[in-house]
DNA sequence: CCGACTTTGTTCAGGCGTTCACAAGCGGCT
DNA sequence: AGCCGCTTGTGAACGCCTGAACAAAGTCGG
């Protein structure tokens, strides 16, 4: 029981039990990686995309770390949580590394969702190509309000709430994401949970209770916002010295 | 220069200089609170509102960690940044506490923000009204497709992206929100600093860079999602027991 | 007025993540 | 074929954050 869930720290338990990598290059097994660093492959992965696009065949990690946005070492160590995909000397295949990737986050075959509330953050998200790119596929868009039942969003059409067992167990949809009003949040996540869903991303600003084994992962924009404002006014506060304060390159 | 500014860990300094509380209660200074800190803060101060909604008057370090979803323990720690602002034996008031942190995070004055971007994710943002009630104010929503100059959202028509500098100037914006494509992100970023803007909220998928004493926040909704696959991807691949995972309440 | 219970605030220890610095390995050039 | 330079991968140290236990303090009851 995590005490502090809201940013996750806990290392990530791995099946695999051999002390060094599998002799074969494929199916290598790493056993723990930290979820701070599954966080940055996502990143790392979606620069390759850009650099394949371009019609680059190598990188390094100088050069990823850069678009990334981290520190040429922190980017080795997380990648050496994947086995050697490096060749020294040379860089990293953008191929390569791009495929290696997808395998260990799970990009291999596309993963179902269902969307909970389809106001108009729920619809931004249903039509958000970035999703389907990556091998996210929306199966099921519920929305309690008679009104938008019917709606077509992002190639789907708006089905009632009640559906949601339905629609969960004929797609076998394994993520779900809640885009609901703050008061019925849990009760559209314990039905989530009863119906097999077992990864859940929440949008809205409630802390969800779930059973062991449930992973929730909570976006809240309002406390991006108000960090930001304590910044500012941290700011304004101290030092009217810009020069003091470290910023992001 | 942060190396990995998508996770920031850093602790924040502020301002003030005397090692112990103010002897003052109010204007007391704490040196540095820890940007996690921070965000749980904003956590506290919504369920604060929403328990002082409830006509509630007093809470215990318990019943608000566990509304939270965060540790008693580490509940009062955060807290303790803040000076004592608890009664011993009986509690924290809850007008007293949601003051204390209102002014704490910076809201006790509207900050006005700029959204540049109007999408479907730039409308749900612009509309969503728990900004307005912490005290952001959108005074400025900019796009760059003529077609949606001019339609109204969330109260306020949009302008054009020219129109950029202008807004800022004359409101004084100080937070701006990215939520434009990812390859005009770096550029617009690049006006709303030039233009003044300190701190700025980025939803597109690309690592912006900016010069020292500018905050950027990122918000990446392909990696949240990626995370939850590799979880799932991770649970699929070992044991079935799901009692031997631990998740959260 | 005194005692005991409740709850806060603090201190200590442990774990994880980040960072730096060095050795190992590979390609290219002479 | 041998040497040089570049890049990866790894080992160790540092620091922050988290988690639990203890003491201080205030209130309620007798």
């Amino acid at each position: 029981m995590p005490l502090f869930p809201d940013r996750p720290t806990a290392p990530v338990r791995r099946d695999g039990d051999g002390p060094l990598w599998s002799s074969l290059v494929t199916q290598s097994r790493p056993r723990i990686i930290p979820e701070a660093t599954v966080a940055r492959l996502a990143v790392y992965l979606r620069v390759l995309a850009g650099l394949a696009d371009g019609g680059r065949t190598h990188v390094s990690s100088g050069e990823l770390a850069s678009a990334a946005g981290v520190n040429p070492a922190g980017l080795r160590k997380d990648l050496s949580h994947l086995g050697p995909c490096g060749v020294r000397g040379v860089g990293y295949s953008v191929a390569g590394l791009r495929g290696r990737l997808t395998e260990v986050l799970g990009g291999e075959q596309p993963r179902a969702c269902v969307l909970v509330g389809i106001g108009r953050l729920g619809s931004a998200l249903a039509d958000y190509s970035g999703f389907a790119s990556r091998g996210f596929e929306f199966v099921g868009l519920l929305d309690a309000d008679p009104r938008r039942v019917g709606e077509r969003v992002g190639g789907l059409s708006v089905r009632p709430v009640d559906d949601l067992e339905t629609v969960v167990a004929d797609s076998q949809a394994s993520i779900g994401v809640i885009t609901t009003p703050a008061d019925v949040a849990q009760s559209v996540c314990d039905r989530l949970v009863a119906a097999g869903v077992r990864s859940i991303l929440n949008f809205a600003p409630v802390a969800l209770s779930v059973p062991a084994g449930v992973d929730v992962r909570k976006v809240d924009l309002s406390v991006e916002l108000q960090v930001l404002a304590f910044l500012d006014q941290q700011r304004d506060g101290a030092g009217q010295l810009p020069t003091a304060a470290g910023g992001a390159r």
